[in-house]
DNA sequence: CCTGGAGAAATAATCGATCATTTTGACTGA
DNA sequence: TCAGTCAAAATGATCGATTATTTCTCCAGG
């Protein structure tokens, strides 16, 4: 056998998983959506089954709500779950980041380094539309937060962090599509990394934490409203 | 409208997947098992969609594993990943616990004695067959655990925190299956929950950090031999 | 004896028809 | 006007046939 480096072709229930996973993070679905599964299936030419089971991956990731007999819809958004969390990433990602720390060697620090300076140099904006952000940054942005814990030592731990960081995103996304928008991050993030990598542990946390705390507080008053469309 | 309580029949996926979700913690479906979606379905007397929903949730909460186009199979086990589920536990549940004893009221602490309670009066195995667990205990196990967390503030920390507790729930099942069951562990849950309604922050957390490391130690010992038949 | 490959069998994925449930909307009588 | 009722329409769930892919089997050539 020679094709060794057969790339598997994904199923169409993967495939389609993923665009409408994107296009909820991303905030073009919004919070309470009805997702009729006839219209997806028309959307993404094929039949029903394959629609049906990305649904039903997206509802267990918690990305979507089922209701017996009652389909599918985009989960919702509250305030209070903002707040939530909020907290839980502050606490779980204050726990990566003192074990990385603490055990991560100058691979760590350098992967920490690495992923900062693609952050930095990645422009958010795709150049010839303004209003069009960059999907290359989002992967970049997740690439640089996941950086500060991946020396940890538990891939639970990682993966819990990366839950965190994807529900924390679909707001963000929500907030930007209502047209609010945080100054440039990049001096934040530069200081984070610096921090890091200077292995002073308080300061690090401090800044996640304040960093965590402060997109919350802008996404905050955007969401009140988008709430209200969830019923 | 009249029907207020009407009670909501569960679709034969839900079902399908609440089975399969068992079998899959109570150690019945090995570790690395091929899924056989015709099987499953003449098993459940069903179609194949049903089937198939239910392990597209199962795999995307992790308790099963797809490669596309060569179906399902239970996510296997390893003795390293336990490590790292058990250094998550540790972790996660050391901040719970900490924010509720900081945060619960008399509320928290009624509900831990009382589910401590419902665990201690619980029997571990069903009175007639000495070998076969009692199904009750698995839930008011879990329910003290949590309620050891509650009051932390989060939800998604606790639903970190039941994830996390369910896994390791497979590891401790697999265990059992094949032969080695710790020795009763009610003391330990009684002395937990005297501290933690004590409010002795590090007391608890030092007990419970044992309680996990007790029980992934003696688990351990038992994986290895599983992990082979993975492949 | 081993390797590779063609064809057969097994299995997974998809489709669209069908069945079940929920939602809608028009109608009725207080 | 407003519940309440019922049938029609819309939508969700399920089924089994069909299609696509992988896996198995056996045989030829070295």
């Amino acid at each position: 056998m020679v094709n060794e480096a057969i790339e598997q072709r994904p199923t169409r229930a993967s495939s389609i998983y993923l665009l409408l996973r994107n296009e909820i993070l991303a905030g073009k679905l919004l919070p309470g959506a009805k997702l009729n599964i006839r219209d997806l299936s028309k959307t993404y030419a094929s039949g029903l089954s394959p629609v049906r089971e990305a649904l039903n991956r997206l509802s267990a990731e918690g990305l979507a709500l089922q209701a017996d007999n009652r389909g599918f819809k985009v989960q919702p958004v509250s305030v209070p779950e903002l707040a939530d969390l909020t907290q839980a990433r502050c606490w779980v990602n204050e726990i990566g980041v003192r074990e990385s720390i603490e055990k991560g060697n100058t691979d760590w620090e350098e992967a920490v380094i690495l992923s900062c300076h693609r952050l930095k140099r990645t422009p958010r904006f795709l150049p010839e539309q303004e209003m069009i952000p960059n999907p290359k940054w989002a992967t970049v942005h997740k690439d640089f937060h996941q950086s500060l814990i991946s020396a940890c030592g538990s891939n639970w731990m990682i993966d819990t962090c990366s839950r965190l960081f994807d529900a924390a995103e679909r707001y963000r996304n929500l907030a930007r599509v209502a047209g609010v928008s945080r100054s440039d991050p990049r001096d934040e993030h530069q200081e984070i990394m610096s921090a890091a990598v200077d292995r002073e542990t308080d300061l690090v946390i401090e800044l996640l934490n304040a960093h965590f705390m402060r997109t919350a507080q802008l996404v905050q008053t955007v969401v009140g409203e988008t709430e209200e469309n969830t019923a």
